[in-house]
DNA sequence: ATAAAGTGACTTTTT
DNA sequence: GTCACTTTAT
């Protein structure tokens, strides 16, 4: 085998490594896609396994796109048959295969999370809520969290009145999803595995079918994700799975690393290969990632190295406040690619929260140089490519209540809120869905709903009727982009869309590059254009073409390398994000964001902080992040050389000021400490911060309860 | 039924 | 400071 000679011992193992399961721990640049596609093209090329046998499976299309790319290399054409792709596309095939056994038809649609909380707001508003107290996005996060655990509205939890309510929220939304013939995203992940779980012999046919499993990301399956993979993997048993617990950072979206603990639980005969050797970063680089990770509790520690050297030294850059932070790294980029060190496509520019692209835009705009940002939402989520993609989904299924109900008065058509509530009021006793309803008066004229609506109601939906019914009818004949022009001509939507301003014409530009995606679709079905378009990732959008930087989120970065990156708006508060810090374990997560975006550098690595920021509009003063002082200052080129570094003193000024009068305070109660108070008696500690110099602990005794106390004045005692 | 004006919520990350 | 949604006026 010629291809293993490119690889080091411990890839060389994971690659080789016999049937069953199989966890290979992979630190961030250690070739785990070189890994998982030279193990494909091993188990295909060499134990000649047929590619039908073999299910490989990603988080992302490109991802996916990557790895089908490289076994292509390997393999040429004899991977073919092979199933790979992420685990919602995965599913949704799997779905559309065996509706029949499923309440839902083949055609369903995927609700984005745009229509997923618009459903959810008609529903708090059909049980008469108040949205100001039941807000839908809390809701949703609720109802997504439930179907993350495999828990259907029967089986959800009941332990307080609100839980009652998204209960109840819940309930509904799942017959609301179904009436449109509908899955959310969560929806088709759950289906499958109630689909796995509930039928044997379903279970089994894929089961038999899956000699070989592969898994990447491994940390960033949720439950209902490792729940799929045991079913698929429960005749064979042969899965092999890629991760690196410290990389996990969807933790919100479900994602659960302990998966990676019980896998070694649920599989005791799994074999464990740990790769360590880098080959992107220079050990500078590294070994600030590895400062920054070390912090974090429970993790098995990784000593990550390199034989590329030292390098070049991080730099740490405070700047005044985000604009001064933008104009400073648009200067460096300029400025090192005109002094031909790098070419613009080796700079990547990192924040936490896309909010903070925009700055950097007008940056970028400003000096006249072009980048390219990674984010699908930009051009999905908008109202007219939103609008277009609407009317195909309800031509290909007319009980998507959620695209009628977008379309069916855009543009104006005289169908206004009485007509719809109307419509609603009417599909609900005849049992059919408002779009069915709409469907059948276009195409039986005389139907018998034209009687029953009140006349002019009835004459405004007919006119639409008519409409969809001829689109309807002609969708089969026609590709994707030809129905698309077909139905932008009927309702004249570039008249609509162009109303003179520059606006106008931009829209209809973006309707434009609508067609040109579904002009890619020639050869296949609206059904894959649609599912297609629901299911692009941000980094989805990522192209390596065009020679500019790049700009993106921590997410988006993940496996991605650049050889300059900068990460922005190294400030507590935004990285950590504010709304981290009462949750230890997400927490935990902003520290896994920050080493993510640390270890796609390659060889220079800025990280930059504001003094101050802006917030809602106002600015206002900011503290570096805390995870700066992690990093020691050997690491760092330029910063003061001194002893047992202490960065809270050199980043902050105030501090520093500061710090003859008031003196530091160390924390020294930590949760989970059993203490004595001389009038309230034993009790453990839950919580411990240090504010405004004081140490505050939050101690819950064994006969008074929860209290909160200044340490300082409590004169508490540790007990063992 | 529609357009204009006013209100308030919001910003974490995304398949 | 921005967007989406609601109220108000035509």
């Amino acid at each position: 085998m010629d291809m293993l000679r490119e690889l080091n011992p411990q890839q060389q193992q994971a690659v080789t490594a016999g049937t069953g399961a199989i966890l290979v721990l992979a630190g961030p640049g250690s070739g785990k896609t070189r890994v998982l596609t030279q193990r494909i093209a091993y188990l295909i090329g060499y134990l000649g396994v047929r590619p039908y046998h073999v299910l490989a499976v990603t988080f992302t299309n490109k991802a996916a796109r990557e790895m089908d790319e490289r076994i292509g290399n390997l393999l040429g054409e004899r991977n073919r048959g092979l199933t790979l792709g992420t685990f919602h596309s995965i599913c949704g095939r799997i779905l559309r295969r065996e509706a029949q056994y499923l309440p839902f038809d083949p055609n369903y649609v995927i609700f984005d999370a745009d229509d997923q909380i618009r459903v959810v707001k008609q529903v708090v508003k059909d049980l008469n809520l108040n949205d100001k107290l039941y807000r839908p996005h809390g809701i949703h996060g609720s109802i997504s969290r439930a179907k993350n655990e495999l828990l259907f509205p029967d089986d959800f939890p009941v332990q307080t009145y609100r839980d009652e309510v998204v209960k109840r929220v819940y309930e509904r939304y799942q017959k609301m999803l179904l009436a449109s013939n509908a899955l959310d995203f969560d929806d088709m992940l759950l289906w499958t595995a109630y689909l796995l779980g509930q039928m044997p012999a379903v279970r089994e046919r894929y089961a038999r079918r899956y000699e070989h499993i592969l898994v990447d990301e491994f940390q960033d399956t949720n439950m209902v994700q490792y729940t799929l993979l045991k079913h698929l993997a429960s005749f064979h048993q042969n899965i092999f799975v890629v991760g690196d617990a410290d990389q996990s950072i969807y933790r919100w979206r479900g994602a659960d690393y302990r998966n990676v603990l019980r896998f070694e639980e649920d599989y005791p005969d799994s074999q464990v290969i740990l790769l360590e050797q880098n080959y992107r970063s220079t050990q500078t680089i590294l070994d600030t990632a590895m400062a920054v990770i070390d912090q974090n509790p429970k993790r098995t520690p990784k000593k990550l190295f390199t034989e590329r050297g030292d390098g070049r030294k991080i730099t740490l850059r405070e700047l005044y406040d985000d604009r001064e932070m933008a104009a400073f790294l648009v200067g460096q980029i300029a400025k090192d690619v005109a002094a031909q060190k790098n070419e613009p496509g080796d700079f990547a520019v990192m924040y936490r929260t896309n909010a903070q692209s925009r700055i950097l835009e007008e940056a970028f705009l400003a000096a006249g140089f072009p980048y390219k940002l990674v984010g699908a939402q930009r051009f999905y989520g908008r109202r007219e490519v939103k609008d277009v993609i609407a009317y195909l989904r309800l031509v290909y299924n007319p009980r998507d209540e959620i695209s009628l109900m977008r379309v069916i008065n855009t543009p104006r058509r005289g169908i206004g809120d009485k007509s719809i509530l109307t419509l609603r009021t009417y599909a609900g006793q005849q049992n059919l869905s408002p779009g069915e309803i709409v469907l059948q008066m276009g195409l039986y004229p005389d139907s018998e709903h034209g009687e029953a609506l009140p006349n002019r109601v009835a004459t405004s939906l007919a006119g639409f009727g008519r409409l969809l019914s001829s689109w309807h009818t002609q969708k089969d004949d026609l590709t994707p982009m030809g129905l698309m022009d077909l139905i932008l001509g009927d309702i004249d939507y570039r008249t609509y869309l162009e109303d003179g301003t520059e606006e106008g014409k931009e829209r209809w530009e973006n309707v434009m590059e609508l067609r040109r995606l579904a002009s890619e679709y020639e050869n296949r079905s609206l059904e894959a254009f649609l599912e297609n378009i629901a299911l692009v990732s941000d980094q989805d959008t990522l192209d390596d073409t065009g020679n500019v930087p790049t700009l993106l989120t921590l997410h988006a970065a993940k496996g991605l390398e650049f050889p300059v990156v900068f990460i922005i708006g190294l400030n507590d508060g935004t990285l950590p994000h504010i709304r981290s810090f009462e949750d230890p374990e997400a927490m935990h997560e902003e520290r896994r964001l920050l080493y993510v975006g640390i270890t796609r550098a390659e060889d220079q690595l800025y990280l930059l902080y504001a003094l101050n920021r802006f917030n809602y509009g106002y600015m206002e003063s900011a503290d570096p992040s805390r995870y700066l002082e992690d990093i020691p200052l050997e690491l760092v080129s330029g910063a003061p050389a001194r002893q047992n570094s202490n960065y809270g003193a050199i980043f902050r000024p105030e501090r520093w000021d500061a710090s003859e009068e008031i003196e530091s305070v160390e924390q020294q109660y930590h949760p989970g400490m059993n203490v004595n108070h001389a009038a309230w008696g034993d009790g453990m500690v839950l919580n411990s911060k240090i504010e405004d110099h004081e140490e505050i602990v939050d101690i819950f005794f064994e006969d008074v309860g929860l209290k909160r106390v200044v340490a300082s004045l409590a004169r508490l005692e540790i007990k063992p």
